[in-house]
DNA sequence: CAGAATCCACCAGGATACTG
DNA sequence: CAGTATCCTGGTGGATTCTG
């Protein structure tokens, strides 16, 4: 065994947070399974960009760390549907918030971080935020 | 020149705060320069953990993405003060919101996250919220 | 005190191929 | 369709040293 030289750092809240949503995809996993897109095969549709290997890595993070539940169903072909769990939906305020930012500021924002030479892939579409109106009930 | 292999995918707006707030103590940082701790010597007093590297190489980054701003006083020994823009005050309830959250749900998130093998160290210390009171008149 | 310059360990995440 | 196993690379962020 070898003890790690450095250790990440938890502290408040907002580190909690951090922790959580640390991942390329997971706001955006989040966002998708909040808008009742709840099956990988649908959310990697509506994440081309993100990869299968990927998008399970996260939503196995996701799911161990109880912000979405899974259900399979045994079948052939197998079937799996992902929901948000009761502290999943508690975060949706926060990917809102993110999302209607990130959206008010997107004149800006292009901008400024088009500058940065890390950056050098970007479509405009704003997210659909039509969840309102469908599966707000739960 | 070399092409880029991995282009990074920007499209909504999720995607833009996301990136914006990418960086290990960025959340960490703005919540500090919010309260008014807006040196980079109490930052980073505040924030123990973060190489004083790191924290230059990141306010750098919220600098050029125009969510904080660089003040110089010509002086002996230098003295620098950051404070937020308009547009980062903006992301403020969002900051807010993840402190919130994750204060809230610190026991189970501590429960969860304790599982991961990645992270090693926890302290318990909620950050302070007393902004509100203090610099709140910007 | 602020921060630039090096150096490097580590890992998130991309590409691909394969199972059930 | 869902998920895992390999393999590999770019880049984040830690440690350290040096300057003004």
């Amino acid at each position: 065994m070898y003890e790690r030289k450095i250790p990440l750092t938890i502290d408040c809240g907002l580190h909690l947070t951090r922790e959580i949503l640390n991942g390329k995809w997971k706001p955006a996993i989040l966002n998708a399974i909040s808008m009742n897109i709840k099956r990988p095969s649908e959310i990697g549709r509506t994440l081309p960009d993100a990869t299968r290997r990927v998008l399970s890595a996260q939503l196995k993070e996701l799911e161990e760390h109880g912000i979405i539940e899974k259900k399979i169903y045994p079948q052939l072909p197998p079937k799996v549907e992902y929901s948000l769990s009761e502290i999943g939906w508690s975060l949706m305020p926060i990917i809102d918030a993110m999302n209607i930012w990130g959206d008010q500021n997107r004149d800006f924002l292009e901008k400024v971080i088009a500058k940065d030479p890390k950056i050098t892939k970007m479509s405009k579409s704003p997210c659909e935020l039509i969840r309102r109106e469908t599966s707000d009930e739960k």
